[in-house]
RNA sequence: GGUCCGGUAGCUCAGUUGGUUAGAGCAGGGGACUCAUAAUCCCUUGGUCGGGGGUUCGAGUCCCUCCCGGACUACCA
């Protein structure tokens, strides 16, 4: 086998939030993937970098007052933090917004042109005279054209489904500045794709560069009319880089991103003195991008026509992975499941989301269900009871003497763990990680009943079985050994672990082939702590209480948008009450409180005791029925809405002198109502 | 609406170019063991492979049709 060279990237993160354990599907099988290859003796790298511009950036940071290039310093810190933290390690991990980048940019966009693929045209946009900027759809909102519902993103209507442009909508608003937007016409730059029809046609359709589901989807999509032209640039104010041959214009954020794999490549080659050629223009290099199913044109259709026009490599394979749902539904914020990297990584150990994802990963676009339930069966059967049991039950007799001189009898099953090395490689090879992660825990299978067979515990009662307890316990951990290497991709701290015990670090696939004899082994240590369902638990609640900052969730990762949930089934469970005076509301005096104490009643099923401060010293116990939503320690400190003139009412457990105020329909589904920033207890609502 | 992808035991999924009584893990039931992180081992209960029709000596596997679920629908990031 020859060393191959390969080139591999993750879809760059967007810059305008953290990371989310959807996000983590790309990185962890991309980290896995390159970890494989590179175990395997492979010359393999792994790019990324923060993607950095567009509208949405510089309104953020608008709305923060800084400069954008400060929002995305910051952002990207937190990205390589928790990158480092899941064990995701990149060879070089930049930002589109870089020297190196805007000088690609102008390259390739040199080669465009000559190529004569551009073309200028006017387009009419919405534009925010206030904020003065041109208006992307998501900006705007308005009664949808054809059935009048109010408040529809500027696309398509959420409630009949229509598409339309946001010019059609009825009375638009800006979400910027919440004005009415003006019809204005700007010249935008276009990419003659259809130019490229005949050589995109010929790429996707043949060979192996794209999953044969994708291939087909953009047979029957896209290349079977006239391919549109791309509309690459924005007018100022943007953030971005400006295109050099047309002032006043930027390039639109996915013309830029995708060269910023190249840009994070040549920051490498620069760094480390290697050749920039060999990797993006040499045919003996492979080059692979791991991309959600969300952004398939851009990496399908957009980008091969730039590499291909620019003289680049084109992509040896695109590989395309489907969304993350959590127990079968899209990740909610308002459910907990929207769970940002951080916020797991304060609960649990990122091996078993490593593992997790990596035995549901297929090289199909499906998408992958986290269920909290089999989250910890995996977690707990696979790993801890299957894998490192192994070690665990074996390790301590042979503390003392080592493994044994020379490889016991143990009726083929190392040989046979070999001989399937080959097929778990073919099934990493192909992204087919459930398939390896089947085939390894198989193996793990027949590992432990050798173990029951030979009972290690009664010969070492007997001093002269002493020999064959050793051997036993030299074929249980060689055994062990293989599968970690084997899992080494997967877990490389388990690698690096068992390393440490049996003092041969791990670092190549082959070394599986190869049994230990003679070496000694360091006193066994706890591995990996099972997983307890409390802690997922707390981590959900925990995603609870971080109240979303704003709707924007997207990224050009694996994004899993929540979209809005603006049903009729929470008026119809509870109609309309019947009509009310002023007066009859003003007799209800409502509070701002702070929560300053919290704690469960040890009998009640449902409530939790409040102790409310309404400032001044003035307190209100109170005792609410929330108790399925929320946990008392996530209370303490929060703003709530409180009926503060209610009569007292003596309860089981106490006097309740008061209600929180709260939406839902109870049980776990509550939602307690907060003020917004700058509000101070006592302020009566009105 | 259109296009595409799925529908196999309670759950998650395997089922190679159609070929013997349809498999695994988990969960459930019974037993064993005690070295191990209430781990492990053995035995075992579950399926007319979404419905119907067809091709074939033979179909979960091919064709048609219907039902159900999901995804996508570029000039949004």
């Amino acid at each position: 086998m020859s060393a191959r060279r390969i080139l591999v990237t993750s879809a760059l993160p967007y810059a305008n939030g953290p990371i989310h354990i959807g996000h983590l599907v790309e990185y962890l099988q991309t980290d896995i993937w390159v970890r494989f290859q590179k175990l395997r003796g492979h010359e393999c790298r792994y790019f990324c970098a923060d993607d950095t511009h567009g509208t949405a950036i510089m309104i953020r940071a608008r709305e923060e007052s800084r400069r954008e290039e400060d929002l995305i310093a910051e952002m990207q810190a937190g990205h390589e933090k928790d990158f480092a933290e899941f064990d995701i390690v990149f060879d070089n991990y930049g930002s589109t917004h870089s020297e190196e980048n805007r000088a690609l940019c102008g390259e390739i966009w040199q080669s465009i042109r000559e190529a004569g693929l551009v073309k200028e045209a006017d387009v009419e946009q919405l534009y925010d005279v206030e904020a003065s900027t041109f208006l992307a759809d998501r900006f705007v909102r308005g009664t949808c054209p054809k059935c009048k519902a109010t408040d529809q993103p500027g696309d398509n209507c959420s409630v009949c489904g229509h598409h339309y442009s946001p010019a059609e909508l009825v009375y638009p608003k800006s979400a910027l500045s919440g004005t009415t937007p003006e019809v204005r016409s700007a010249g935008h730059l276009f990419i003659e794709l259809e130019q490229l029809h005949e050589f995109l046609e010929t790429w996707t359709q043949s060979g192996d560069h794209l999953q044969p589901e994708i291939a087909n989807y953009l047979k029957g999509h896209f290349l079977g009319e006239p391919l549109r032209d791309w509309d690459i640039s924005r007018p100022a104010p943007y953030f971005g880089f400006e295109i050099p041959d047309s002032p006043g214009n930027y390039w639109y954020v996915w013309f830029d991103a995708p060269i910023g794999y190249v840009a994070s490549t040549r920051q490498w080659c620069d760094r480390t003195g290697e050749n920039f050629d060999d990797w993006w223009k040499s045919s003996d290099t492979e080059i692979h991008h791991f991309i959600g199913k969300d952004i398939t044109y851009f990496h399908t259709l957009f980008w091969p026509g730039m590499l291909k026009t620019a003289g680049y490599s084109l992509p040896t394979k695109v590989h395309i992975h489907g969304f993350l749902t959590v127990g079968g539904e899209k990740m909610s914020k308002s459910k907990g499941t929207f769970v940002n990297a951080r916020t797991y990584l304060n609960h649990l150990d990122p091996n078993y989301l490593r593992y997790f994802y990596a035995s549901k990963l297929s090289a199909k676009v499906d998408d992958i269900d986290l269920s909290l339930e089999e989250f910890v069966a995996k977690v707990n059967t696979d790993l801890v009871g299957k894998f490192v049991n192994l070690a665990s039950r074996s390790a301590k007799f042979v503390g003392s003497t080592g493994l044994s001189a020379k490889y016991p009898e143990d009726d083929g099953l190392f040989a046979h763990a070999a001989q399937v090395g080959d097929e778990i490689a073919n099934a990493y090879e192909a992204c087919d990680t459930s398939r390896a992660m089947r085939l390894i825990m198989a193996l793990a299978d027949r590992a432990n009943p050798y173990i029951e067979e030979n009972k290690p515990w009664a010969l070492r009662k007997e001093p002269a079985e002493a020999q064959r307890l050793q051997d036993v316990c030299t074929v249980a951990l060689n055994l062990f050994r293989q599968l970690a290497i084997y899992l080494a991709p997967v877990l490389p701290q388990l690698a690096a672990q068992t390393g440490e015990l049996l003092q041969e670090p791990i670092t190549s696939w082959d070394q599986a082939k190869t049994p230990l004899t003679g070496t000694p082994v360091a006193k066994f240590q706890h591995m990996l702590r099972r997983v307890e369902e409390k802690d997922l638990h707390a981590m959900i609640e925990e995603s609870k209480a971080e109240l979303p900052a704003d709707g924007d969730e997207s990224a050009t990762g694996a994004s899993t948008s929540t979209s809005d949930n603006d049903g009729d089934d929470a008026l119809a469970a509870e109609p309309l009450a019947e009509e009310c005076t002023f007066d009859d509301f003003t007799k209800v005096d409502l509070r701002v409180a702070r929560v300053v104490e919290a704690e469960h009643v040890p009998e009640a099923h449902k409530l939790l005791k409040l102790k409310l401060s309404l400032g001044g010293g003035v307190t209100k116990q109170v005792f609410a029925g929330i108790k399925a939503a929320y946990e008392p320690e996530q209370l303490v400190g929060r703003l709530v809405v409180c009926v503060a003139n209610l009569a007292p009412r003596e309860m089981r457990f106490g006097v309740s002198e008061g209600m929180v105020i709260a939406s839902g329909p109870g049980g776990e589904e509550v939602f307690l109502l907060s003020p917004d920033d700058g509000a101070v207890p006592g302020q009566r609502v009105h």
